[in-house]
This record gives C-alpha cells, structure tokens and sequence, in this order.
RNA sequence: GCCCGGAUAGCUCAGUCGGUAGAGCAGUGGAUUGAAAAUCCUCGUGUCGGUGGUUCGAUUCCGCCUCCGGGCA
C-alpha cells in the first residue's frame, strides 16, 4: 500500500501571525494554502477579517477565501466538503495541502468527520426561535430532554443554539442527535487522519498581554483602512441583516451597532467605544481559540516569542517549523 | 474665592435606616458535530479618596483636607 499523502494543519489564535508564516513557507516548500476560517469565506469581508490583500493572494493563494455572499451562510459541513476537495485537488497535483486558520471548529470537524445530520433549516429554527422566546430556552431543553436525554444531559438548558440545532435535527429528520452520532460511528470509512499523514502545528505567543497588544493595534489599523466604510457599504444591502453569520463576525458586528446608533442619541456608541467592543471582542474570540487548542492531541507549538518574551524573527519560525516538518513527514 | 454634586472592583455605577459591600462591562478558566469570529457555563476582598471626631463599632453620621465635575463671582 502507498504512503499516506501527508497534510498540514497551522492553527492559532486570530493576530497570532499565521499568514505570514503560511505564506512564508510556500515560498520555501511546495505547499498550497487552503483557508481554515469561517469569516474569510466571505466577500466582501476583508479588512475587518484581516483578510491577505490582492497582492499577497496574488503571491501566495489561498482556497476557500471569497467564496460565499455574506447573505448566504457557510457551515462545518460546507467547509469538510469544501477541503477534502481541495486536498485531493492539490495532492493530485503533486503539492503538500497546507490549511492555516483559526476556526477550531472546522479543522475538528475535518479531522473527526460530522454525522449523517440533516443541514440547517431556516424555517424549523425561526419557529424554535419563537417557541424559546414565549417559554425560554430551559422548556426548548425540556422538550429535547424528552426525545433525547443523552443529548439534553449535554446541553445547558440556557444554551440557545446548541439546544436549537439538537431540536431542529430531531423535527427535521426524526432522528435523534444521538442516534445520528451512532450511525456516524458505525457506518463511516477511514476517517480523515486515516487517509493522510496529518501534522499539526499551533502557533501562538507564549503572553497572552503580547497578543492583546497586537489586537489593540490592528484594530486601530483596520479602522484607518476604513473598516467603517466597508460596513457602510454593506449595510446599504437590503438583504444584510444582524442575525446572518458573516454580519455577527467580530468587527462588522460592533461596526454595525456603531452605525445603527447614528439616529438615536440614547443607545449611540462612541467612537471610543467602537474601539473598545471591538477589540475585547477579538481578545474574547482569540481566549475562545486557544481555550480549543489547549489540550488539542497532537499539537506542535509554534511560539513567537522566546523564553525571555521577545518576539522571534518569522526566519527563525520558518526554520524551525520545517526542521519539524521535515522529522515528521520524510 | 464661594455654593452644589461626586470620590466604592481594571472601567461605569448601585448600596450599606451605623454591624467592613454587589451589579453590568472588562478579565479568567471551561464547553463546543451544518451559525462557531457563533452560542453558552464558571469565577467577585476591594486601605468603600485622606484625616480627625461621635460611637461598643464608621465605608455609612459630623468637621477639615485633597482631587474631579458643574454653577456663581
């Protein structure tokens, strides 16, 4: 049997300097980038995503960017589709798959495969929706206690959208959850990290305070870059709205609620205080991200920064993340 | 200079009819199977501005001081 086709996995916290290192290694070592990130997915988003400019894609592409309308949501599932494609695709090419990015979600998903689960359906989670608004999200937990107890013993009753998914999975399909994950573990083949070599790498500061920083700053410079226009621009479509996923992203979602209060004087956001929902947001986002990688099996830590906390020159990342690779794959 | 109002958690503030105090936000740790940059859970001791007085006991009442608002000169 021929050796497993090899994959890289370049996980991290958002601001922790993935792209660089990502577009530093393509020029080094015959990898294709493919975009883990449920944001980047979307056109339209790019300053407030930090989205790699035309020049650097150009340099240095990335699949799975700009491949969605922000009216039209992406999911777990599209993504697991969307990269197995893709990883095909470039291993048929006779390239090393590289996938950089930060939502955790998505590389478990590819890495663990999702069960056999009916997709979203809008309809059936706008009437639980209502039904939570009239009784609270505990009687939508009491009623999937009914039918699925394994499942409701796992989610808090206050947990609206895991409670919501677990609902609309049983009324849509009449299976439950629990049922579903059976059937995933007995009928799937090989799994992803069956069919590949997988090697995963996290990169990350070793000081959270050194990651706020860079928050801090980028998010300053995406308001000069004109992250406010972009909104603008998208807030002109009649078809935007808060509750899509790509207008609930960090960023665009305070940016939003920034312009909204342009009217009314009583719930107006200041200026300051755009910067400061819009940075805590990212620093809540990037504490969500490493909580997902803490105890992630498997992972080479990438630090930035050295013992004494300064910050390693990406030459010295770059050498030693392909000193890694090459242990591990050759 | 005078008058009024403030001074309590990193921030905004509530409160204690005198028995040493608690919300929101921020932060922390965690969860995570088609929305995941989402959604949800956990964690609250801080010279209650300083100082003197009254009191068994003062962050709370009174005096003075400092600082910050606002007003009058």
């Amino acid at each position: 049997m021929a050796e497993r086709p090899v994959v890289l996995f370049l996980m991290g916290p958002t601001a922790s300097g993935k792209t660089g290192l990502a577009m530093a290694l393509r020029e080094q070592w015959p990898v294709e980038l493919v975009s883990v990130d449920s944001t980047l997915v979307y056109r339209g988003l790019d300053i407030g995503t930090a989205k790699p400019s035309a020049e650097e894609l150009a340099r240095a592409p990335h699949r799975l960017i700009d491949i969605r309308d922000p009216a039209e949501p992406y999911s777990a599932a599209d993504f697991v589709a969307d990269a197995e494609r893709e990883v095909a695709d470039i291993h048929a090419a006779g390239r090393i798959p590289l996938l950089v990015g930060g939502t955790m979600l998505y590389f478990k998903a590819l890495l663990e495969g999702l069960a056999p689960m009916p997709p979203a359906d809008p309809e059936v989670r706008a009437q639980i929706e209502l039904e939570a608004q009239s009784h609270g999200w505990p009687h939508i937990h009491t009623q999937l206690a009914a039918v699925d107890p394994d499942t409701a013993a796992q989610i808090h009753p206050n947990h609206s959208q895991r409670l919501s998914r677990a609902l609309e999975v049983y009324r849509v399909s009449g299976k439950t959850m629990t049922e579903l994950r059976r059937a995933q573990r007995q009928e799937s083949g090989p799994g992803f990290a069956e069919r590949y070599r997988v090697t995963q790498l996290a990169m990350a500061p070793r000081d959270r305070g050194v990651l706020h920083e860079r928050i801090s700053l980028r998010f300053d410079q995406m308001l000069e870059q004109g992250l406010v226009e972009e909104v603008r621009v998208l807030r002109e479509r009649a078809d935007l709205h808060p509750g899509l996923p790509a207008i609930r992203a960090v960023g665009y979602r305070q940016v939003w609620d920034y312009l909204d209060g342009g009217e009314s004087e009583v719930e107006a956001i200041s200026w300051n205080e755009l910067r400061e929902r819009g940075k805590a947001a990212t620093r809540q986002l990037a504490k969500r991200q490493v909580t997902w990688l803490r105890g992630w099996p498997d992972l080479e830590w990438l630090y930035t920064q050295d013992e004494e906390g300064k910050n390693r020159p990406i030459e010295e990342i770059v050498k030693n993340t392909l000193n890694y690779i090459g242990t591990k794959t050759i």
